[in-house]
RNA sequence: GGGCGAUUAACUCAGCGGGAGAGUGCCUCCCUUACAAGGAGGAAGUCACUGGUUCAAAUCCAGUAUCGCCCA
């Protein structure tokens, strides 16, 4: 074995041997056999691996392989969405490049484009989940576009449209001017801008009540070329009068109404508000409510249309600017005030957006959501962490209905079919296939020119992907799934949406039972990664310095419950270190096996076995209870510190005494049955250690459990395992037999003396090879028997040459001393000993043990304490008060010999 | 305006009712045949602030401040 790790030697064969192995892909399992399925939250087909990937395919890998490993048959369901915007964005830059337009290409060459460019950058993302070491079943790759996804998309629409849950209306839509399409309104990304309220003067056609005007405030000037009438509060008594007045719209010279309608704040700016009924949707209820027209200023492109009059063909921006100033020079404009406005942007290309009148699709929302809401009140769902449900619940109880129709070519066409014939009277026919005549006249029909929402088809990916509306054995297996991860942001645009839709489409069942909704990965700034803004970090380069275990451990390292990760580098890079150590332990495990060495079932020798072995057993306890419960930061710490701590730092260094006495030819029977004793215990802790990693470092584990010679490698189904992968998982139930309090107790102690001579010898640089005498004073027998008999562990941990240990024994002349695990541990140093600071620190040590003795003495002495705290409490304070107690006397005592 | 999260060692963060922890960085020593991507030792913190609950608060509650996110 190589001296230090190299995951780039190690990952691309180990990925292969999965690949071959099949060990990705699960048949359906028999039935009763509860499956354990994830669908990824299918990435962006024109997307590449980003931080929020990297992060949330961990976690399903995690979770998944851990569960392949307790034997229950899995699936992680792969694929792409089509994104529709952004595909249609990256396919129209390609051809501006070759100096062409989706418009002169045409629609049906302009599709062919687009699965062109899928074919040949779509599988990008595949390729890095790959090298991430994700668990997918890679033999069936879903796209949303896939014929037969397609038939479910159609089949969702079909029915919902049949069952009155699909409408088209002609309302106020967020329009992108840029990407020329509708977007619903969580699509819509809302930021405060530093701009202006100008205030106008309105005047009245004729005065009333001694007026001539009315002043309104707008922080969009231009949208006044829409404005079809005033609103006041009817309580308002300012304007009691005007209501029924009309006013002489500036500019355009129409003339329109006054209202009174309760939506009007009368707090707000002067109280008046000018209705522009086809680009606000609120103006649009008030027009509505009164009957006033709608008149729609702006073309798809956001410049001025001809309703705007002189300002027609102008862009939105210059026409505010115009109309400002023509209202200026008019003597209408009262004042201009600095004013915060919240700006909506699309979230795609993060154009401005235009709430805009328009003929679109929705869906009636509030009966979908009725039984989601219900489904996650009930438990049938659950959130990680709990409290996203109520972000989950305040959305879903103010629904609103959703826009699915977006004018784009890339997607999956609205299956409508509109005939012009003059009986038919532009009659549209919702169909499962396409039609080319009228079913009611015979005549031509045409169909509808937009697409579906992608998220419209991406919310059926829980069980279109199982083979829904087919009945298959997939669906009726897998479905529901079990565990969905993904980042907050997609919470209202996905995660509710499949629990709406699932539910109504498949029996009413829930489409997955754990939604963990992991932190955002913030950059070290606190910044939103972002390619754009140029404060992304790469994963594949971070899978290139640390390897792709040392990126996923160090990112499950960071995982809390917190929502949001400020990504710090220096964990992975701990990460990767942690890999070179599990890699360098597991070689000297290795290279301290004989040839003809006997696998065998761990046994309790030595005290050190009795504890490393409890140590695991707490270890697989942990780890299950923490991969249950998705606290994915808490099983990285617990098995790094094992690992590092535990197992390699005291258990390793305690057996190379047993492993080197028992060396053949010059060893006795009993030595070599310690050797061969140490090395079993040695190679059970490693491979259960190694289990216990392999869902969060995948790759070194596996690579290292291949050269492990285990008796019966067997799969939690009991054959024999090839791979760690589908190996069985450690029984944290069998392993409890192994928890021995005692042990750690005594192991604990005899730790702390190996510490506090190591510290002595650092302190008087006395060097590592010079043997040092030890004198230890215990406070039972039993202490210094267990010291004796360990005797060496002591020396090989600290390089004893004379020990003494004993209840009675003498502190020597000139000697330095320390209080260890309750017991004075001295080491003579003749001529060696610096008086002052040894003074020195002997009473800093002494008054912080004075102090804590005294918060324990206030304690005890506290009537309140005794009578109240849980009796254990208070045994183990008084525990620690005789503890203290000693420590003081011992310390004193040393102080008092160094004054002397 | 409403909701959520964060505030602990120089930095990044764990811990979330009973003796303040880790990684990195810093200081000292050590290339001891598993590992210098390492080993040993060490310094370093009024756990944001103010109240409250409790025998006991970094931990629970309320409020304040600062930063960030979401919704309207």
């Amino acid at each position: 074995m190589p001296k230090a790790y190299d995951p780039k030697a190690v990952e691309g064969p180990i990925f292969e041997s999965w690949m071959t192995g099949r060990y990705f892909e699960q048949p359906p399992p028999p039935d009763g056999e509860p499956p354990f399925t994830v669908a990824i939250p299918p990435p962006n087909v024109t997307g590449s691996l980003h931080m929020g990937h990297a992060l949330n395919n961990t976690i399903q890998d995690v979770v998944i392989r851990q569960q392949r490993m307790t034997g229950r048959p899995t699936r992680w369901v792969l694929g792409t969405d089509h994104a529709g915007i952004a595909t249609q964005n990256k396919v129209e830059q390609m051809l501006a490049k070759q100096g062409r337009s989706r418009h002169n290409l045409g629609r049906e060459a302009f599709i062919e484009a687009c699965w062109e460019w899928r074919r040949e950058h779509g599988s990008t993302i595949i390729g890095q989940l790959k090298a991430m070491g994700c668990s997918c079943d890679y033999s069936h790759e879903w796209f949303t576009m896939d014929p037969s996804y397609q038939h479910a998309v159609r089949k969702v629409f079909v029915d919902w449209y049949d069952a009155g849950l699909i409408y088209r209306g002609k309302r106020i839509i967020n329009w992108c001017p840029r990407c020329s399409t509708a977007l619903s309104d969580i699509e819509v990304e809302h930021e405060d801008l530093d701009s202006h309220l100008w205030h106008f003067r309105y005047p009245l056609t004729k005065p009333v009540a001694g007026r001539d005007h009315v002043v309104v405030a707008t922080t969009r000037p231009e949208t006044m070329l829409g404005d079809t009438c005033v609103a006041i509060n009817p309580d308002d008594d300012r304007y009691g009068e005007l209501v029924g007045a009309t006013i002489l719209l500036p500019l355009l010279g129409r003339e329109i109404p006054v209202v009174a309608d309760s939506y009007v704040d009368p707090a707000f700016g002067t109280g008046a508000v000018k209705v522009t009924p086809a680009h606000d949707p609120n103006d649009f209820e008030i027009a509505e409510r009164h009957g006033c027209d709608k008149v729609n200023i702006m073309n798809p492109d956001a410049t001025i249309s001809a309703e705007g009059g002189p300002y027609a063909g102008l862009d939105r921006y210059e026409a505010r600017r115009r109309v400002v100033a023509d209202m200026e020079s008019a003597g209408l404009l009262v004042t201009t005030e600095d004013y915060l406005h919240s700006v909506g942007h699309c979230y795609r290309c993060h154009t401005t957006i235009e709430p805009w009148l328009s003929d679109q699709w929705f869906v009636d929302m509030k009966p979908l959501a009725a039984p989601a809401i219900e489904a996650v009140r009930d438990g049938r769902v659950i959130f990680h962490p709990k409290r996203w449900e109520n972000v989950y619940f305040q959305w879903m109880e103010n629904i609103r209905d959703w826009c699915i129709s977006r004018q784009l070519w890339w997607g999956h066409r609205i299956p409508v079919f509109y005939c012009d014939s003059e009986s038919c009277e532009d009659r549209a026919f919702v169909s499962m296939d396409d039609l080319s005549v009228c079913p009611e006249c015979g005549g031509p029909v045409r169909q509808d020119e937009d697409v579906l929402d992608t998220w419209f088809s991406s919310q059926l990916w829980p069980f279109a992907t199982l083979g829904w509306p087919a009945d298959t054995p997939e669906l009726r297996s897998f479905y529901p799934t079990s565990v969905l991860s993904t980042a907050r942001d997609i919470l209202f645009l996905w995660v509710a949406r499949m629990v709406m839709s699932g539910m109504y489409f498949v029996d009413g069942k829930v489409p997955f039972e754990d939604v963990i909704i992991h932190p955002t990965v913030f950059n070290a700034e606190g910044k939103r990664m972002s390619k754009s803004l140029g404060t992304g970090i790469d994963p594949l380069e971070l899978m290139d310095d640390y390897g792709a275990d040392g990126m996923r451990f160090g990112l499950m390292l960071q995982t809390t419950g917190t929502q949001d990760i400020r990504f710090a580098e220096d964990k992975l890079l701990a990460a990767r270190n942690f890999a070179n150590k599990i890699w360098n332990a597991s070689r000297f495990v290795l290279m301290n096996l004989d040839e003809d060495f006997e696998p065998g079932a761990p046994e309790v020798s030595t005290v050190a076995d009795a504890w490393i072995l409890s140590r695991l057993a707490d270890l697989a306890a942990k780890v299950d209870e923490g991969i249950a419960t998705y606290q994915f930061g808490e099983v990285a710490r617990a098995l790094y510190d094992f690992t590092w701590s535990e197992f390699c730092d005291w258990y390793i260094e305690l057996d190379k005494t047993r492993l080197a006495a028992g060396l053949p030819p010059d060893a006795s029977a009993v030595e070599r049955a310690e050797r061969l004793s140490a090395q079993r215990n040695l190679v059970f802790v490693l491979d259960t250690a190694l289990r216990l990693l392999h869902p969060m470092m995948p790759f070194v584990t596996e690579e290292i459990w291949r050269r492990l010679p285990l008796a019966e490698d067997s799969t939690a189904t009991g054959e024999h395992a090839d791979s760690l992968m589908v190996a069985a998982w450690p029984d944290a139930e069998a392993l409890a037999r192994f928890r021995d309090e005692g042990a750690e107790r005594s192991v604990g102690k005899m730790l702390e003396i190996v510490v506090a001579v190591r510290a002595i010898r650092a302190r008087y640089r006395i060097p590592p090879r010079q043997g040092i005498p030890v004198v230890v004073r215990t406070q039972v027998d039993a202490e210094d028997q267990l010291l004796t008999s360990e005797f060496g562990y002591l020396n090989a941990l600290v390089g004893i040459d004379s020990f003494v240990a004993g209840t009675d024994v003498e502190k020597p002349p000139h000697s330095v001393g320390a209080v260890a695990g309750g017991m004075e541990v001295y080491v003579p140093l003749e001529g060696l000993v610096d008086i002052d600071a040894e003074r020195a620190r002997v009473a800093k040590e002494l008054s912080g043990v004075v102090d804590e003795l005294a918060k324990v003495e206030r304690k005890l002495a506290n009537e309140g304490f005794l009578g109240k705290a849980a009796p254990e409490v208070v045994e183990k304070e008084r525990t620690k008060e005789a503890d203290l107690a000693d420590q003081v006397a011992a310390l004193r005592a040393q102080l008092d010999e160094l004054e002397a």
